[in-house]
DNA sequence: GTCTATAGGAGGATAGAC
DNA sequence: GTCTATCCTCCTATAGAC
């Protein structure tokens, strides 16, 4: 019952994730389909029997990629409900994004990775969906800002791309031992929102002790 | 009187900064020797007689780079004074390294996006002043938050890398039409500092007040 | 579905003429 | 100081046997 019976053997799913691992250390044009196949104990040879180039490969990867961070993000956000507080929207999403970076599946820091290195007619059909993600952010931080948790001074739409080179820049710094992923989460969180403000409150945000749930991170990132 | 006796004739120099030029929009692996030849009338043979290989080329790069970076910087803090404001020196400093990357010098940028990609025998070398510069703005974020402008439960060594991250990853977004340095490096440091305080103020920071100088960046940048 | 063999091209690097 | 010519390696991709 749980045969499939497309494409997806695990043939092409472990060339895929291979390719992902070696694009994801190596970068992308050091990555050879040779480097790939003999990963996986293949010749080149076989691998075009899945792929019809090493383009359609990284394009699939980049594709996986990105939709695998959106959609982890995304879950992550909407288990909060609809009314949660702005930090622990910004806690969730900040977090589950590092995490999706950082962790065993290489392949969101592949596409993060190797993205402006790949030819543009790979890259060219995959913007569109990635505009959709940086629009997510945007909105959620509009919110934010709505809501008085957020600098009412900053734009929201620079403010998402700062944010996204902040978190996709662990990727360059990252080591599992020295650093813990939850606490950098914390610290960029505690960037983000505004600290315990002096003037007028607007809407439905709370008092300031909110900020207090995330607060001593400093000893330990 | 002016003329120079060491290696620096007008093509090396050109050799390098066109080198740059191109790894800095293409990539590290992607840019052939044959690439830069042409791009300046040149054949590759030519090339070795003024570098021994396409690492000693890329090598130089990195490193004046990053002095560049290094030195704009610490020129731009230093021209505020012992005493300046920490907003100041905030917004000096990552106001000057944001326009190195961005800016026409592609040194800079070449080193910050080719650097993870280049063979470890190159990178390896150049670790020692990258911290250098790490410690550097560390230093600069744990005397501001000593002074109050800065979170106190964020870790300075954690945020200098976030902040690294938002600022290095402006090259993957940035346009010069539709983006103003200016107003990236205001919104930046609307981030970085504290937002006007409501606990007790410590020793040197004058108040809040201090933050109006960069308002009003959210309908430009 | 995987293999071997190889075509066809591009890369870094060198030798030696000018 | 720059050129031409060339070596050798490695790449992507294909053809066809098993």
């Amino acid at each position: 019952m749980a045969r499939i019976h497309n494409d997806e053997t695990g043939t092409r799913e472990q060339i895929l994730s291979c390719a992902a691992r070696l694009f994801r250390t190596e970068g992308y044009a050091a990555v050879t389909l040779r480097g790939i196949a003999k990963a996986i104990g293949m010749t080149t040879g076989s691998l075009y029997y899945h792929f019809s180039s090493k383009e359609d490969i990284v394009r699939e990867i980049l594709d996986q990629g990105h939709k695998r961070v959106f959609s982890e993000v995304r879950g992550a956000i909407e288990a909060l409900g609809e009314n949660a507080p702005c930090e622990a929207i910004l806690k969730a999403g900040i977090q589950k994004h590092i995490e999706c970076l950082l962790g065993e599946d290489s392949f969101p820091s592949a596409n993060t990775r190797i993205f402006a290195h790949v030819p543009v007619e790979v890259r060219a059909p995959t913007l569109g969906e990635r505009h959709k993600y940086e629009l997510y952010w945007t909105d959620i931080l509009k919110s934010c800002q709505k809501r008085g948790a957020i600098h009412p001074d900053i734009n929201p739409h620079t403010l998402s791309l700062l944010l996204f080179g902040a978190m996709n820049w662990t990727l360059e710094w990252y080591k599992p031992g020295r650093h813990g992923i939850e606490s950098i989460a914390d610290n960029l969180v505690l960037l983000v929102l505004r600290g315990p403000k002096v003037g007028a409150r607007q809407d439905g945000e709370r008092t300031p002790s909110k900020v207090r749930s995330v607060r001593s991170v400093a000893a330990k990132a």
